[in-house]
Order: C-alpha cells, then structure tokens, then sequence
DNA sequence: TGAAATGTTGGGGCG
DNA sequence: ACGCCCCAACATTTC
C-alpha cells in the first residue's frame, strides 16, 4: 500500500474549515486531500436526519463546497451506505489515509469503530479527531469514576476541567487530487411542492460564514444580557447557534473562546451563555455512554408508565392548534422557522407530556423531523428532561401552566402575537387566556373560539390533577 | 429551567 | 392609642 497516496478528508458534523483538526491534520499530511461528503440514510435507521435538517443541510453542503473550492479543493459528494461508499473512493482514489472528525451517536460510533478497523487491516491510514466537544466522553469522569448523571456536577467539572485548545484558523490552501462525483441537487434535499421552506430561508442563513455572522452579533449584542433575555421568547436574546453547531458549521470550542474573549477577564458575564452550552456537552455524554437513550426511558421503571395514545390530541399539538396560546405560538414558531424559543420548547413538550399524557416518543419523533437543529443527543435527552425519566430530569410533579408562562416570559404578547395572529387584537390581560375572556372582549377582538381560534383541548387544572394522579399511580406501582 | 395551596407578616383603614 | 380586619407581598409546603 502506498503511504504517498491521498487522503480522503471525510466530512460529517463538522461543515466548517476553520478549527476543523481533521482538516488541518489532513493538510499537513502534504498529499492531495480530497474532501468528500456521504449522504448515508441507511446507517442512522429511524434518525436519518428529518424533513427540516436536510434542507438545512443542503444550503451547508452548498457553502461547505463553494469555500472548499475557494481553496482549491473541491467538495465530492457520494450517496449510500458510509462503509460502501468509502471502500469504493478509497479503491478509485488510490488514497493512503482517510481522516474525519468523531461523532458521537450510537450507530456512528459502532460504524466509525468498524471502518476505523478495516481501513487499517488494509494499510490505510485512518485517523480521527475532536471538532465537536470541548471534553469528550471519558475526559470527564464523577468522583465515582463513571459518568456524570447531575448536571451541576458535570457543569463544575467541565469548568475546573483545562481549558480546550484554542481554535486554529482555515488552511490557507488546499491541494487537491482528481475529484468527481454525484450533483447536490439529485439528492433532493429541498422540499418540492409545496415549498414549505420560506419560513427557513427568512430565518437562517447555513454554513460556516452564516454561523460566524450569527456568532458574531450574539457576542455583540446579546452576550451579557444573556441571563436575563434568553428567557424571553418576543425577545431576540437567545443566540441562535443550535443548528450551527449541530452541523459543525461552529465548533464549542470556537465558541467557547469567543465568549470568553468578548467577556474580556470578566468570565461570570459569559457563564450563563456558557453554561447552555455545557447542557449541549452532558447531553452528547450522556447518549455516549447510554447509547438507547434515544428510544428508552433512562429511568427503566418509566417503561410501565400508563402513556395514553391521543391521536387527536397529539395532531392539534402539532400544528399548534391546542387553544393554549404559549403552546401554539411555539408550535407554530417551530412549524414556519424549523426552531422554537427554549421557553416555548419547554411549556410545549411539557403540555404534550403532561397535559396530553402522549408518549414522550411521539414528541421526539415530530421535533426531529421540524427542528433544523435538530439534534440526537439534545432532543433525546430534553424530551426524557420533560418527562420525568432523564438524567437529573424534571420532578414529575413540575407541571408547567402555559398562561401562567406566557404572563411571566411573555408579558406584552410580543410572541404570541407573532404566532398567533388571529389573537392579535386581544388585550394584554385577556391574550394569554382566550378561554376566559369576556364574549365582548373576543367579540371586539374579532375572535371567535371554536371558529378563528380553538378551543382549549382541555381544562388546565383537570388535566394538571389527572397527570400528578398517573404519575402517583404509576409510582405506587414500581415501588 | 413550577404551580397552587397554605402560612406569615406588616401596613393601612377604621371604629 | 388600640384592636380588629383586610389584603397584598412574601415565604413555605405540597403536589
């Protein structure tokens, strides 16, 4: 085998040429590099990436390939399974050492593990790297030597913990070898008729310079009100960069470092920023090290849980049409941009846990077909969080009432009002409650339940006693 | 990264 | 001045 082939630079969730060690490593190599990406489907079974994510992912590949190109190399796009398609660029290529960057879901890990085996038993080298974590699973260990099961715990560590490397700049050049393959536009990544996809194309800009500019104004703009603003869906003061860093358009650690420079030696104003960031982190450790975190409750007693199966219920939810104004907005929010507000995220998925009493599973599975940012780790991990049956989750007995939230985080109806236009002519006092509104008030407001708006599903505090009563019943049951 | 019920406190109106 | 009540504002407890 010829050490003085090329090297095939496999890109996957790390769409960036910046602090991208795989990249570099491949560059400094001193042979051809020939970056290639695989559209696999087969591999992920159930979680290929959803209707919303490869729309995002399209517009990623489309930049990932106009900067590669900028640099002289390149992108080589194949479709099929991951092992199949490499053993056949490999075979082509003539290349001596494939390098990419880890990833960390269940079947990536198994798959990566197996290829990384086979390409050596031929000779090749294969190598691998960290772009997608500041500390990866088993850099961080509880005093007990296992995993970190509480965040908090994990937050410390993670703080005490060296800092990660600094992030290295793009390769000012890439070199290429021959390159060909399939066209972005056969993969039919973008929605055909209709063209849901409007919503997405206002509100997002993919790829490696979008992230940046986005990274760029949070850090601006947003960072030290942060603790306050993020809670706050009508305000702009999240930062936005999920679907960046789900792609690996950014990496933590450039956002770390960013952060810490705009915080400039005032770290505690970047904490809170940081520590959101740190949730991203336990969520990835923890589907590591519980790999059926995605399908089973992490609490294994939870399995017995009497779910119900609301179809009806679970179809309003998901089109936001529950009659609950904060639940709907989010739903709506999340249906028009692919993304949802972390308060509406909460109040929703625990309405439908909740207050629906629906499986935990079929909230999962909507979210990662709609959410661009979609990601294994953090939406397997927030749905158990929502449910009761995670890793240092919320007490079951937590039942969140959408008004009441909407009143704190949403006082002026700014977000309601953005979502939910029918209701927009309600008053403040009456906006978070249609239900309880006077007839002249709704009258006034040009609405009416049932017809221009629905109908609450249910009675809050019915439902509220009905839940606290199955999670009672159930708990009485397992002990 | 709750909500609701219940308990406590303290200011002010009033006889 | 004093006791009494009301009630808002907190604090605590329970789910």
């Amino acid at each position: 085998m010829t050490a003085s082939g090329p090297t095939i630079l496999w890109f996957r969730q790390d769409l960036r040429l910046a602090d991208n060690p795989a990249l570099a490593a491949a560059v400094a190599r001193g042979h051809p590099v020939m970056p290639l990406y695989i559209l696999d489907d087969e591999t992920p079974g159930p979680w290929r990436p959803g209707a919303a994510a490869r729309w995002w992912l399209h517009h990623s590949l489309a930049a990932l390939a106009e900067d590669l190109a900028a640099k002289g190399a390149p992108l080589v796009l194949q479709r099929g399974p991951a092992q199949d398609v490499l053993d056949e660029v490999v075979r082509e290529s003539g290349a001596a050492a494939v390098y990419w960057n880890r990833c960390y879901e269940p079947f990536a890990v198994d798959r990566d593990t197996a290829l990384q085996r086979d390409l050596r038993a031929r000779g090749l080298e294969a190598q691998s790297f960290n772009a997608g974590l500041l500390h990866e699973p088993g850099s961080l260990k509880s005093g007990a030597g296992g995993p970190y099961k509480v965040f908090t715990p994990f937050w410390k560590a993670l703080q005490a913990a060296p800092a990660p490397p600094p992030p290295a700049r793009a390769p000012e050049r890439i070199a290429a070898g021959r390159a060909e393959g399939e066209r972005l536009c056969d993969w039919a990544l973008l929605p055909g008729k209709p063209d849901w996809a409007g919503g997405l194309r206002q509100a997002w800009t993919p790829g490696e310079a979008g992230g940046r500019a986005r990274l760029a104004a949070f850090l601006e703009h947003g960072l030290t009100d942060y603790g306050e603003a993020r809670d706050r869906p009508g305000r702009p003061g999240t930062s936005r960069l999920s679907p960046h860093l789900h792609w690996g358009e950014l990496g933590p650690r450039q956002v770390w470092h960013a952060a810490l420079g705009r915080a400039a030696g005032r770290a505690e104003l970047a904490l809170p920023f940081l520590r959101q960031l740190a949730w991203r982190e336990f969520s990835a450790h923890l589907l590591y090290h519980w790999p059926d975190l995605p399908e089973q409750p992490w609490r294994a007693a939870f399995a017995a849980f009497p779910w119900r199966g609301d179809d009806k219920g679970f179809r309003a939810w998901c089109r936001g049409r529950t009659g609950f104004p904060l639940v709907d907005a989010g739903m709506r929010e999340l249906w028009a941009t692919g993304w949802m507000h972390n308060r509406a995220r909460m109040v929703a998925a625990s309405f439908l846990v909740k207050h629906l009493l629906v499986p935990w599973h079929k909230g999962e599975a909507w979210f990662w077909d709609t959410l661009v940012d979609a990601d294994l780790a953090n939406n397997a991990a927030s749905w158990q969080w929502v449910a009761g049956c995670g890793a240092d989750a919320a007490p079951y007995f937590r039942i969140f009432n959408p008004a009441r939230q909407s009143e704190k985080f949403d006082p002026a109806g700014d977000y309601l009002r953005r979502w939910l236009p029918e209701l927009a002519r309600l008053p403040d006092d009456h906006l978070h409650r249609p239900w309880a509104a006077p007839a002249e008030v709704l009258a006034e407001a040009g609405v009416e339940l049932g017809r221009t708006y629905p109908k609450p599903l249910l009675d809050h505090a019915a439902a509220r006693d009905r839940a606290l009563a199955a999670y009672q019943a159930f708990r009485a049951e397992g002990t």
